[in-house]
DNA sequence: TCTGAAGTAAAACGGATGTTCTCTTTAGCC
DNA sequence: GGCTAAAGAGAACATCCGTTTTACTTCAGA
């Protein structure tokens, strides 16, 4: 029942067994695997899936179209679909003021936020900010809208970053780009002109992922 | 949408459904149907399947085998997992064309977004459309950006609309009001000056329900 | 009784789809 | 190198299966 390691081809067909499961709600072909998982043939997915079953990960209807059933035991039952990407709003952002931790929030009845499945980040550190007021106007994001941070502390250069600038005492979100020594924050909307600062006046405290605005 | 009395035929089919996504995790086939609730003709299966589309108690995916979902709140048994809330991205928009009728996409290989949980909606009618260019700029909508439109052709004031200059030839997404005859259209960036159209000018697509901005 | 709409029957078409066959490639091992 | 098992490629096959077409039946309402 139990067997050795998946292969990295098994684990992305598991990988998008779940997600075609989610969107549509019936299991995807063959060919729907090949094609989404990039398998350059039709045997080859016969091969893995055989595989899959007999490791037990799923099961298979012989002769029957879409005939797959995910296993696993940590979705069983009820729960047998990929559990929603929600991350908790820990707070609100403006600028001027220090984006808040999250140590101290309680736990339960967090409000969160569903995210697209398209951040495939580990959506377990992730967390998100309501913004207050419109001083991110010129990275078009306005009052209300909810920013999803991934907190990390290097980013590449154009990635959009939740920075706080320690002398103005001051949180941005802004285009982060370094150049010959200095580092330049540049707004999202292309009509307004770039900050530039020097490297350690520049605290990184996340990547921004996404940003939802519900209306 | 909702329709008269379901046939006697048309509820067997229907628990049969149910019965049978139970047992397997999968959609019967129309002669899976035929056989198991008697009925003499795959015809009569997919005539009858086609009344329960109409009347939204399912829906199908054309050409495709098994491509039957069982919708509304009746769904028995293991069935029960909450709908992830995903609505399909049916193409682009940008000022100056039209929004794209959702009819001739195929319904395979759809983009699908995830929404946020607090539209209630009802997502089944929802749609996304991916934005083209900066003219949104001044509803701080950027290029990429996912719009999901909720297609409705009565709104109330304030709400952001997508509408359809009908003069100008061009699709615009902003607040509406109604002003003593006529139509303003407010930006989202309060900076930025309205537009006064004329009612007969002005086709209302939708409403924006929510802006997804993935980075 | 006539008539049109709803429902049923049976068969056939053609694309969709699971499976198999043969051949090559890769990786570990003596 | 040479051998073997695992894995992949590509094509072909046989069936599965949604859909269409044509014809027939039932039934309510004018």
């Amino acid at each position: 029942m139990v067997s050795k390691r998946l292969s990295e081809k098994q684990q992305r067909i598991l990988g998008f067994l779940q997600n075609f499961l989610s969107e549509h709600h019936f299991p995807p072909t063959v060919r729907d695997i090949q094609r989404g998982c990039d398998i350059s043939s039709t045997s080859v997915v016969d091969y893995n899936l055989q595989v899959l079953q007999k490791s037990g990960h799923i099961r298979r209807s012989p002769d029957i179209s879409r005939g797959i059933e995910l296993l696993g035991q940590e979705r069983g039952g009820l729960l047998r679909f990929p559990s929603p990407r929600r991350v908790p709003i820990l707070g609100a952002i403006a600028a001027g003021q220090p984006i808040p931790v999250f140590d101290d929030v309680p736990v339960e009845d967090r409000e969160t936020v569903e995210v697209p499945q398209s951040l495939a980040g580990n959506t377990n550190q992730m967390f998100a900010l309501r913004v207050r007021g419109q001083s991110m106007i010129d990275a078009l994001i306005d009052d209300g809208d909810i920013v999803v941070i991934e907190p990390v502390t290097r980013v590449r250069d154009g990635e959009m970053v939740a920075a706080w600038l320690k002398n103005e005492q001051e949180t941005t979100l802004k285009k982060l780009y370094r150049e010959n020594g200095r580092i330049r924050l540049q707004p999202a909307n292309r009509t307004m002109q770039p900050i530039y600062a020097d490297p350690n006046n520049v605290e990184i405290k996340g990547r921004v992922a996404a940003v939802i605005r519900n209306m």
